[in-house]
RNA sequence: GGCGGCGUAGCUUAGUUGGCUAGAGCGUCCGGUUCAUACCCGGAAGGUCGGUGGUUCGAGUCCACUCGCCGCUACCA
């Protein structure tokens, strides 16, 4: 009976800070996959959880005096909760703070470290230590950390990697042979050219900078990093390595991960990589999707739109916003919000197109064969190609939406939503019903229209169920009346006699003018929310003035500005401190030309470490401050030379 | 800088291997209709398919160059 299994995954969500309508259009999008795959027919397990550990959540816990667990155990019930509003028909909610989870990585990673995929940290790196990280020796240069410019030193300081470099040839070999591996295909040679073909190298995975974390099994001063906690949920939600007869048997490997494309490389480099090493097979497909920006970019404070999921869902409802964001944007492609966006497409689609096509069908039945489903007994003009497209949609629906083309699935089957309020325009049954002989004629067509809707509303069911019940509710059908997949694809399943029954309109029409002023003024007191938020996430620890003391601060006078040759973002400047005039090199290239700067006096920290960087030395730093898009340098209308404190 | 992608009606976009009289939705204008959530149906206007040159009987589709966006990547102390 069934055609198979399918296993379709979100990521997991970082619960560090609120999650916002981009996670909530991936969730709604596996979730419109993973029903659509259950009605027609296959045996789906939908997973999606979070990701709880890392250095962030830890701090943010201890922030707020908290254990961590019991912190993040509070965000969870949020995400559940919102999910719970969305309708998110998930499986399994797997927590990396699960038991199971963490018994399972710990088992992955004795495998890999028994193996020798995994091994300590005596290789030969370059270590910084003010960033607690590692670079490789391509990446040093000098002797100088790329990050912060500083020395580095070859350590000691242990660490576990995982030889992601071995794999490299058969990641290259993969990516060659499944084209279907990485969609949409434009993704696939970034990856190849930016980081396959250049070389791997092996990849940290343990941490002994904090402790919320998965213990390392046999070495309890390291937790193991993000990579391997995180990734490998995808098969400990289903047992692995633990219990490899039950569910991992069944539904490895994924049918599909779906991940924004910021998180494709993840999924198509590191995770592949420890699945060859742990000898299991290859999830079939990644599918890395757009975002949605705000416009004028991303979401941004200063434009005072933020937009929040739960408020559009209490106005609109849930089937209004997951269509809205299934319909109005290609999946592969990044693409724009705005409310105005929003609602006419409700307007347009959903209130003119669907909810005024049932309205006027049932009010009809209603008004002229009071209130029952007649049998159709005459046909005539227009029938066939109705029906015949009727029929037609689910097909065309499949098609698109195994290649998660939500956008165009949907387009299908409105063009039947819209072929069918054509057809009451061509079959006038206002002027039927005034003729007694054209009684049977009435009837075909009544029916005909109720039976259209009963197919829209089996089709429409993966992406709005509560949309799909009202339907059946207002047709007076339940849901063994011609309600299952292939039932959509005949003509003819609804019974007659049915009782329909007036209700709401299933989509209000919204006067949009008005909308717009009312959102407007609700995301206001939001936007001060958000940018809290970020203030705390983005705290530093306490110091002393002592501390303070140390950074030497003076004022300095930009006599000369040029582009750095062989760097984008940098600008190279000659800058007149006192008596001296030294090269400071700032990477403000995107902000400024190098001609309105000269003659600005900034405020520059004169005692920095010189660093070479890209090749030309910079003594010091020039301040600036930074939000969102915007950068300004901090100036000081003073002699040059003048001391900052 | 390296690699990759994208530029099609006012807006969002469809155009698989070259045959198109370049489609669709929204918006605009005109008309029809009254069953319906002032909705629906029909029609029209609007495109030198970023630009230039080439290959070809024929190019939105292939090639070269060029302009403009964007992504990843290196560099932003």
């Amino acid at each position: 009976m069934s055609k198979g299994t399918f296993y379709i995954t979100t990521p997991i969500y970082y619960p560090s800070s609120k999650l916002h309508i981009g996670h909530t259009y991936t969730t709604v999008a596996a979730d419109a996959m993973a029903r659509f795959k259950r009605a027609t027919g296959y045996d789906v397990k939908f997973l999606t959880g979070t990701d709880e550990h890392g250095q962030k959540l830890q701090r943010a816990a201890q922030e707020r005096g908290m254990e961590p667990k019991a912190y993040i155990d509070e965000i969870v019930e949020g995400i559940k909760k919102l999910w719970k509003t969305m309708e998110i028909s998930y499986d399994i909610f797997i927590r990396t703070t699960d038991d199971y989870h963490k018994r399972r990585v710990q088992q992955i990673f004795q495998k890999l470290y028994d193996k020798g995929d995994i091994y300590k940290g005596e290789y030969e790196g370059w270590y910084c230590t003010p960033c607690e990280a590692f670079w490789t020796e391509t990446q040093v240069e000098d002797n100088k950390c790329p990050d912060c410019g500083r020395p580095v030193e070859l350590t000691k300081e242990e660490a576990y990697f995982f030889r992601l470099s071995k794999y490299q040839d058969a990641l290259l070999k993969h990516f060659e042979n499944h084209p279907e591996f990485l969609e949409p295909l434009s993704r696939k040679n970034e990856m190849i050219n930016n980081f396959l073909k250049p070389g791997l190298e092996d990849l940290c995975i343990s941490r002994t900078t904090f402790s919320w974390g998965i213990p390392v099994p046999f070495d309890e001063k390291h937790v193991i990093y993000v990579w391997l906690d995180a990734l490998s949920n995808y098969a400990t939600a289903l047992g692995f390595p633990e219990e490899m007869e039950g569910d991992y048997r069944k539904y490895w490997p994924a049918d599909i991960h779906l991940v924004g494309k910021e998180i494709v490389r993840f999924h198509t480099i590191i995770w592949p990589a420890m699945l060859m090493a742990l000898e299991a097979p290859l999830p079939k497909k990644v599918f890395g999707h757009g975002w949605i920006l705000l416009e004028g970019g991303k979401m941004s404070k200063s434009k005072g739109n933020v937009v929040d999921p739960v408020i559009l869902t209490e106005r609109y409802g849930v089937d209004a916003l997951k269509y809205f964001l299934l319909r109005e944007y290609s999946f592969g492609q990044d693409g724009i919000f705005s409310n105005e966006v929003l609602l006419n497409r409700i307007n347009a689609d959903l209130a003119n197109d669907l909810g005024n096509l049932v309205s006027r069908t049932v009010a009809m039945i209603d008004k002229y064969n009071g209130g029952i489903v007649p049998a159709p007994t005459i046909a005539g003009d227009f029938d066939e190609e109705l029906k015949n497209l009727a029929v037609s949609v689910s097909a065309k629906l499949e098609e698109k939406m195994n290649k998660l083309d939500f956008s165009n699935a949907l387009d299908e089957i409105w063009k039947l939503v819209r072929r069918t309020n054509k057809y009451i325009d061509e079959t006038a049954p206002w002027i039927l019903a005034k003729d007694g002989e054209q009684k049977g004629r009435l009837d075909t067509v009544l029916y005909n229209l109720a039976e259209s809707i009963r197919i829209i509303s089996v089709l429409i069911r993966p992406f709005m169920e509560a949309t799909t019940k009202k339907i059946w509710m207002q047709l007076g059908m339940d849901e063994h009346q011609g309600t299952t997949w292939e039932d959509s694809a005949s003509f003819g399943k609804l019974p007659t006699g049915l009782k329909v029954r007036k209700a709401e309109a299933l989509f209000p029409r919204i006067d949009i003018a008005k909308e717009l002023e009312e959102l407007e003024s609700l995301s206001k007191p939001k936007t001060v929310e958000v940018k809290e938020e970020e203030k705390a996430v983005e705290e530093k620890p306490e110091i002393t003035i002592d501390d303070f003391a140390k950074v030497d601060l003076k004022v300095g006078e930009i006599v000369e500005c040029k582009k750095h040759p062989k760097a984008d973002k940098l600008l190279i400047l000659q800058v007149k401190i006192g008596k001296e005039t030294r090269q400071i090199v700032s990477g403000i290239a995107k902000y400024f030309e190098s001609e309105e700067l000269v003659g600005k006096k900034v405020v520059v920290v004169a005692n920095l470490k010189p660093v070479k960087l890209r090749g030309e030395e910079s003594k010091g730093m020039i301040l600036a401050a930074e939000s969102g898009e915007e950068l300004v340098l901090l100036t000081a209308d003073i002699d040059s030379g003048a001391q900052v404190s």
